[in-house]
RNA sequence: CGGGGAGUGGCGCAGGCUGGUAGCGCACCUGGUUUGGGACCAGGGGGUCGCAGGUUCGAAUCCUGUCUCCCCGACCA
């Protein structure tokens, strides 16, 4: 009988699990404000990677950073009808710029009332493109790469931490082309460089699609997305990239001389993925002893806990671990240098061991003076916690030999984390369903593990969408993507019974 | 934002109906005994009971308001 280091168990609730991977891995916690958290230092740095490696893939395919204001005047907004709809009702709202203090209590001073209100940024679109209309003149402006880190802001109704957050972290690109072909182009590259980032970096497999016209983005001609599958078979959207046609540019008067002389709009996309990435890399690879963090976004790769005593020869283990935290340092994995953090809490052992089970550093090792007169180190991965027996499973190593193994190590627990994770994927989409009878019964049991459906469908709209909607939404179903590639030929749709044109991915979604 | 549940030490909870000034487990501190798989014994520290009003001699407890969290909807990255 294993003896887990979480109470909740995900098969049995899984979002209290998942509540509890955040508070017991010191993720994030509270703040006192509504769908606002704290992000600790183990969240962050876990976002600091994304930061990093995501950064340099935007840089290599020329796009260049920059930043907006938080504050986006009201008059920007009001300009794309499509996009005020899909924002209006989330938004913040900065009215008064100074404080006054009524009958002992600060209240906002009616004398400092904003001539016009300042929202704070749910999404750029709007101030980026009125920078573009100013920066681009001529076909040679073009195009215009650009991309920024910023915090953003949606009043949400029901907020989960990482997943839906009123504020959260982001990375949104902008960009600007002469032509919808090279627009396009742009969009469907970046949700390729989406979708082999988050299989290669986060170990978690999407399926990267169109996304239905009722689901796009507020303004969009064309919206796309990488959907990952989460532990309990909902859909997790995990980034979006935006064709926006030239709907933006015309609101914003993004216009630019062709060669011929012509002024022609521009065309525009968007993309972003946020700090809801970790919630999907909680619930892709955490286990029932809290997180398993893929070694390529671990703040630490390899966590040493020394065995200390607090007695003389603890100065002696410390320099043994030190020595090998230095000989590890020397190792690179991924093409960079081993990330290995020493432990030097003055805490029990046990507890530092578990503390990091449940932050799910990829290689723990555990150093006593047993190992330090041997001469070994005691290995411990997170994702091979338990042994046969149900006990902790360790081996033992020279420093030597974990220097010389450590890096291969890590890539093959990021290759088994990925590993798992597809075989999950792969195995949940059903794809032979074929009638509404079908499809209810699949979802009907609770207990199962639906994972999605993909059907062919004819894309209907109007009306007809809005009937499949319905009906979908009574099965607490949505559409999540037309998976590129899929094939629909021959086939009809399962809600019309038409000619189907595409395939289509169901499920529940978060 | 509607319906439900809940806020009591870092975490998990009891107490509340029947008002009398706060308790348990884990964690933490001290000492001792231990020592390679979440040790044991003894002692100890820490909480304006979410916040604000009200009722009362007296409120964690009753009343009103409010904030935050969780679950189910509607909405959404």
């Amino acid at each position: 009988m294993i003896k887990h280091a979480l109470k909740n168990r995900r098969a049995t609730d899984f979002s209290a699990w998942y509540q509890e991977v955040i508070t017991e891995a010191d993720m994030a916690e509270e703040s006192g404000v509504r769908g606002c958290m704290i992000i600790r230092p183990w969240g962050y740095g876990m976002w600091e990677r994304i930061q990093r490696l995501l950064d340099d893939q935007i840089k290599a395919t020329g796009h260049e950073n920059c930043y907006f204001p938080i504050f986006i005047p009201l008059s920007y907004f009001a300009k794309e009808a499509e996009h005020v709809d899909g924002f209006a009702k989330e938004m913040a709202v900065v009215t008064h710029h100074r404080l006054i203090e009524q009958d002992g209590t600060l209240v906002p001073d009616p004398d400092a009332k904003l001539e016009e209100p300042l929202i704070i940024r749910p999404t750029s679109e709007t101030v980026i493109g009125t920078a573009f209309a100013r920066w681009i003149q001529s076909w040679r402006d073009l195009p215009v790469k650009i991309n920024q880190w910023a915090n953003v802001v949606r009043w949400e109704m029901r907020t989960r931490m990482f997943l839906r957050t009123s504020e959260f972290l982001w990375q949104e690109g902008h960009t600007a082309h002469a032509t919808r072909d090279e627009a396009m182009e742009e969009t469907l590259a970046i949700l390729e460089l989406y979708r082999s980032f988050s299989e290669n970096v986060l170990a978690m497999p999407v399926i990267a699609g169109e996304k239905p016209e009722h689901e796009r983005f507020p303004g969009a001609v064309a919206t796309y997305s990488i959907e990952a599958m989460m532990q309990d078979g909902k859909a997790l959207q995990a980034g979006t990239t935006h064709y926006l046609g030239t709907a933006f540019a015309e609101a914003q008067n993004i216009r630019y001389q062709s060669p011929e002389g012509e002024l022609e709009l521009a065309h525009t996309t968007s993309w972003g993925v946020s700090t809801r990435l970790i919630g999907g890399v909680i619930m892709t690879h955490g286990d029932d002893d809290g997180l398993r963090v893929p070694p390529l976004i671990a703040p630490h790769q390899i966590v040493i806990v020394p065995m200390l005593r607090d007695n003389d020869e603890d100065a002696a283990l410390l320099d043994y671990c030190n020595a090998l935290v230095a000989s590890l340092k020397q190792g690179s994995a991924f093409g960079e240098p081993l990330r290995v953090h020493l432990d030097k809490r003055a805490l029990k052992p046990a507890n530092k061991r578990w503390s990091w089970v449940k932050k799910g550093a990829p290689i723990i090792l555990e150093i006593g003076g047993r190992d330090m007169a041997a001469g070994l180190v005691t290995v411990i991965e997170r994702t091979a916690l338990y042994g046969d027996d149900g006990r902790l499973a360790s081996k033992a190593m020279t420093p030597a030999d974990l220097a010389a193994a450590a890096p291969g190590l890590l890539e093959a627990i990021q290759q088994q984390l990925h590993a798992e994770a597809k075989t999950r994927l792969d195995a949940n989409i059903t794809r032979d369903i074929t009638d509404r009878a079908a499809l209810a019964a699949h979802f009907a049991d609770a207990a199962a593990y639906p994972g999605w459906v993909e059907v062919s469908w004819s894309k209907p709209t109007g009306a007809g969408l809005e009937a499949i909607i319905e009906e979908l939404k009574a099965l607490k179903l949505t559409m999540r993507n037309v998976p590129q590639g899929s094939d629909a030929a021959g086939s009809t749709c399962f809600f019309t019974g038409e000619a189907a044109v595409e395939r289509i991915l169901i499920g529940r979604a978060y």
